[in-house]
DNA sequence: CTGAAAGCGCTTACAG
DNA sequence: CTGAAAGCGCTTACAG
């Protein structure tokens, strides 16, 4: 393998560069017996075309920027893995793939401070990149949905109203409907004393809440919920508390990692699960298999949001898309005794 | 911000590309005066180079590429988390952040077969990266080898003998000194009958095993090794069925995803840790302390594993970096009864 | 110190 | 169907 041009490869099959590049290219207009003869030669020196040249000569980038941020709002406590989540590797994980096919790669960007968005309209503009795909941002970032306005640009998990008019590209999950079949679920089982602890403020918590708060109405049952930020020392304490006085039969966490706070707690307690107590967690953190911890729980398949994703930034047709999450029956939510 | 050239910068500011070309490179021999004229309208209209035209023109790109191997070749089990191990992800957010201090980007590869190795040299002979870093492989890849030893390549964890006349760029995790430590560390405290359950046959798995072998020679104390595959479950059984008939004082686990399952095995069987047994993990999995396992570990760091690659990468001074694991004391261990 | 010109390796109207 | 030529937006010897 040795550096080699269009010039040579022309040169060697006795065609011009245009040529060349219609065969490259794949143009209709060249004739099956010229195309065999140029190709033969382009597999022989293995020859690739300069990337940087095809795309200076006007051929579309074939890079896709993946942004994550790694912008600690809401914690400031040690428990925040942000950028370092399992969430995201898989998340990549999946792109990157799916790019693959596309004959795309990925260019993976961190933004630690919301100022670096006004730095990053360069990839776009001078389309180092041909889309991108942006994740773990706070909401109303003006900067942000400015970029996605005007460029290619995925937006996931950044509730904007889409008013169907724009062309913003969103995919989001579907915490709402998940808090709301969360809570169904419990209140098939029997249950109706059924304390929520929600995260914090930010959107997939407040949408997970409002789907609890949708059934319990739905129901005439009340709702209870007390904020545990998305923490297993608060979800902890909480439980501590809470449960030994208004004793819930069921609690429905507003993640996995919450729910493993309840359960240490109901343990110490010394309430059984799921005999005495339920409890439903969200997200399907695969690590909680490794303890033993057999959590019913919610889950949206990163996969379905990668696959999206990928798919929105390349088709035109569509602008928006939503990813159920589904239930997991585990062993951790049990019928009501009477 | 639109669309400029060097042409209008040129035009805007009365010299000639090629002055303009010298600002933005910073050349020594361009007056003071014509360098604050040209920077002024640089800055004024938000001008940045395109960056396929100079690379084109000669100029080094500014992109690294990381090459992740998510090639299942010791397992066949669910438990495989391959790529989406929060190791990946935390390593990727090193290199990338770090690469940012060197105005250079990341382009994130995750290689499923070992026969896209040789689908990748164009990234490196057509200049597409600067460098590239590679994690995850398995040992002896010849291919690997090759690339490595023609372009500017850091491998990661990848043992290959050094002999330091060649310009092989190596990064490794110094298991061998950190399955000693563990080891001695355990000895120090009393212990003599010590199980040490190993991974498997990936190098960091022998290698650690290996330390464990030296410091058990080292005080005459005689090894035993029972072979986990770095599993969960696995760990589990062998803790199960070995422990109530041999009556180790301590377990060395190979890492810490073993030393959960030793752990819940023990519980189950009613010994106390580490009252009665002490336990010792490899590792240092920040997941362990969400569950209350306050495990006694060895850690190393991902960071100085980022930061190392990215050093050899720009430094022409060295090509060999080891990283030192540390002793993490926390309370699975405890002096031995007498 | 500075500009005109060549060149990097492609693609694509344009003309035939 | 195919080639000559212009152009993408830079950098860098070269000459002055």
């Amino acid at each position: 393998m040795f550096k080699i041009t269009t010039k040579q490869i022309a040169e060697l099959a006795n065609v011009s560069r245009s040529t060349v590049s219609r065969v490259i290219n794949n143009y209709e207009n060249v004739p099956i017996e010229t195309k065999k003869k140029v190709q033969k030669i382009i597999d022989e020196y293995g020859y690739t075309p300069n990337y940087f040249a095809r795309t200076l000569a006007g051929k579309n980038p074939n890079i896709i920027g993946i942004f994550l941020a790694d912008i600690n709002t809401t914690f400031s406590s040690n428990d925040w893995i942000g950028i370092n989540s399992p969430y995201n590797m898989e998340l990549i994980s999946v792109i990157v793939n799916l790019l693959k096919s596309y004959n795309h790669v990925a260019l993976v960007n961190i933004i630690t401070d919301i100022k670096e968005l006004k730095n990053l309209e360069h990839y776009f503009l001078k389309r180092i990149v041909a889309g991108g795909i942006f994740a773990g941002f706070p909401y109303n970032i003006s900067e942000l949905e400015e970029l996605a306005r005007k460029y290619n640009i995925v937006l996931i998990d950044q509730m904007i109203s889409n008013d169907g008019n724009d062309n913003l590209k969103l995919v989001n999950s579907d915490n709402n409907s998940g808090g709301y079949i969360a809570t169904k679920y419990l209140i098939d089982k029997g249950h109706t004393n059924i304390l929520h602890i929600a995260g914090d403020n930010r959107l997939s918590s407040i949408q997970r809440e409002r789907g609890y708060k949708t059934a319990m109405k739905e129901f005439n049952l009340e709702p209870n919920i007390i904020y545990g930020m998305y923490r297993e020392d608060i979800a902890y304490k909480i439980t501590k508390n809470y449960v030994p006085i208004h004793k819930p039969s069921a609690i429905f966490a507003g993640n996995d990692i919450m729910a493993i706070g309840v359960i240490k707690a109901l343990k110490e307690l010394m309430f059984r699960i799921p005999e005495d107590i339920s409890v439903m967690g969200f997200d399907n953190l695969n690590l909680t298999k490794w303890f033993n911890l057999d959590i019913t729980t919610m889950s949206v398949s990163i996969k379905d949001i990668g696959e999206n994703s990928v798919k929105l930034l390349f088709e035109e047709k569509d602008n928006y898309s939503i990813c159920r999450a589904n239930l997991i029956e585990r062993s951790s939510v049990a019928e009501k005794m009477k």
